[in-house]
DNA sequence: AAGATGTATGCAACCGATCCCATTACCGTG
DNA sequence: CACGGTAATGGGATCGGTTGCATACATCTT
């Protein structure tokens, strides 16, 4: 039904193989059987069948892209910008979303394999990297973002968490605030422990010892920031400065100070972690840590593509470790402590009136 | 280097062909064969190459999910959905980012036909109907969600804006408003066309005029929902509610809201169009137009699923149309109107200083 | 002028699974 | 016992490009 290539051949008079090598642009051809060759193709409105040319040259242009959920800013970051340079380089992308069962991720790994892709880029999943190993044992290339993969061959791009949250944290100690609040993930999240880390750090070095007190960690939801930083100010009603250090929390820590007409900078200082789109909306816009997703992103597609046109694939010895830096970006959430007390816990839920 | 089905039949001491009938499930094979070539398939690792397999029967199961960007929170919650549902049936997603530019549209309707994808869902998009035709001729799938095409062949999954639209001004008007604010985007979309003449229609039954001064149409950005509610509220202070015509403007909605120390719902009331997750947890919660997106994605995919099982594709006629209806979801941002004026604009940028 | 390079093209195998068709084996039945 | 029918399997073409090798002719070398 189709038209291919055969069709294209004998339309321009030549053989299937000539009629490859002139759109291919492979191979050595006269100026005047390509210029044939691709008017018959334009003519007859060929479209090259990539399945067929893949079987045969065992390159697909197709990529994996895994990850955990479309949901997380970081995420979807990251793989819009792989998305974009892949297209760019003429490769196509596998969309794959695991929520984070590795199960789902090991079954992912082997369709992806059973399609042939070129390369794999595995977002924020340190496991499986059996399987990663094994792909590239294959020639397929793989890289591993957020979260790298302890001993694999594929090699890692990193964030850098803890320097970040160090980077938030002296800068509000700069500031002259020894009252910081921190709400942020569990330890049982790579991403929570190195962004904590990163904090005490900061602290001890500005001769501070951390107070458990100032301290919510809960999971990596809306809720658990609305209901944390509720604690921490009821607890510490003294703090002057917090640091929210992921941005799913980030949704419920400034509707609660907005609920308990706490204003920033004047009341309290406030620096988030990831820099999503609506904080520097907001009123005042926020001091965040721009964790680097683009340039993650960026980075990783770059040593993909490296590695899908190097011939065979690396050398057997674990993958190299890139890091991709933390910016402070400085907007206006950011102060001096206040002199005076914060503004009283709001009136208890008044139906409709006002004062 | 791989392990082919060749591979496995010799093992198994029996031909290709029945190999490919046991591993497959078509066709006649005793269960003691089925068994042996099972078995040998499971001691090799045998993965099927399902680029050949795509070449010879003509089924890539891939599809092509084609959309303007990641970030708009319907479009990557429907990506979500259909990603979702087409790996449970066994297809995977070939992820295409258009940025609302025909010509790349056109290039990735191109592209998705080269590499024989079995179904393609084109996510708001009313354009390059003749290229999605074309792809159904050849007997590929095809879906327009959010927007149809007028005339072409490929069913469309709309979602009701006008009606949500209505139905959320209706809530207001019933609790009694009579001025209530429209922020929302540029009658150039037709989500912004849509919902602003539900908004109207909804006032218009209502014995209401549209009061232009209480209208704010401009882009789909935060910085638009930010500066076109301080313009309405400059103009009009005796707006007593608000309707958000979409989640963009959302973003700067609310900090202006808030910077202004206008408290919902006692000092206005607010509903918001999509249910963003934040708005959840924002305190109040916030009253939402629920667009359906999940539903959206669902059935599409279901439309597209059922139209790669039948054989050749749909008949010739116009594609139909499907309404995914829009739910008010009622929290806690809406009450009757304020009976006393809205707190004073906000003091001029004080230099850290609190009364 | 004969041999050595080099350029342009065709032939045919090939990638790995699928599937039409032929073949074989085995059953029941008139 | 011969014959029709069905179940199970093998043979080999096929999907549509790609590619190694052979071939043909032109150009260059000494």
């Amino acid at each position: 039904m189709a038209v291919t290539l055969k069709d294209v051949a004998t339309a321009a008079g030549v053989s299937r193989s000539t009629a490859s090598r002139a759109l291919s642009g492979s191979g050595l051809i006269s100026e005047e059987t390509r210029a044939a060759v691709e008017n018959a193709a334009r003519g007859l409105g060929y479209r090259p069948n990539r399945t067929a040319s893949a079987l045969r040259s065992r390159q697909t242009h197709l990529i994996g892209l895994v990850m955990n959920n479309l949901i997380n800013a970081s995420f979807h970051t990251i793989a819009d910008v792989v998305q974009r340079r892949a297209s760019a380089e003429g490769y196509q992308v596998l969309l794959c979303i695991t929520d984070a069962d590795p199960a789902k991720e090991r079954s992912v790994l082997r369709m992806l394999s059973e399609h042939n892709v070129d390369g794999v880029v595995v977002i924020g999943t340190g496991r499986n990297s059996d399987l990663v190993d094994e792909l590239m044992g294959a020639g397929t290339g793989a890289v591993n973002v957020i979260r790298g993969t302890e001993g694999g061959r594929a090699p890692s791009v990193l964030a850098s968490d803890r320097e970040g949250a160090h980077a938030a944290t002296r800068r509000l100690l700069e500031l002259g605030h020894t009252r910081i609040g921190f709400v942020g993930g569990l330890a049982s999240a790579n991403s929570g422990r190195e962004r904590f880390a990163g904090y005490e750090q900061a602290l001890r070095e500005h001769g501070l010892e951390t107070d458990p007190a100032l301290v919510e960690r809960g999971p990596f939801t809306p809720a658990f920031g609305a209901e944390g930083t509720r604690a921490l100010l009821d607890r510490r009603p003294d703090v002057t400065a917090l640091f929210a250090a992921n941005h799913e929390a980030v949704f419920g820590v400034l509707p609660t100070l907005v609920s308990r007409g706490i204003r920033l900078p004047d009341d309290l200082s406030l620096i988030c972690y990831e820099d999503i789109s609506w904080l520097r909306s907001w009123q005042p816009p926020v001091t965040v840590v721009d964790n680097g997703a683009d340039e993650l992103g960026r980075l990783c597609f770059d040593l993909l593509l490296r590695q899908m046109r190097e011939s065979p694939g690396p050398g057997p010895g674990p993958g190299r470790v890139y890091r991709v830096g933390a910016d402070l970006v400085e907007r206006s959430s950011c102060a001096p402590p206040r002199t005076s007390p914060l503004p009283a816990p709001p009136p208890p839920p008044a139906g409709g009136t006002r004062g």
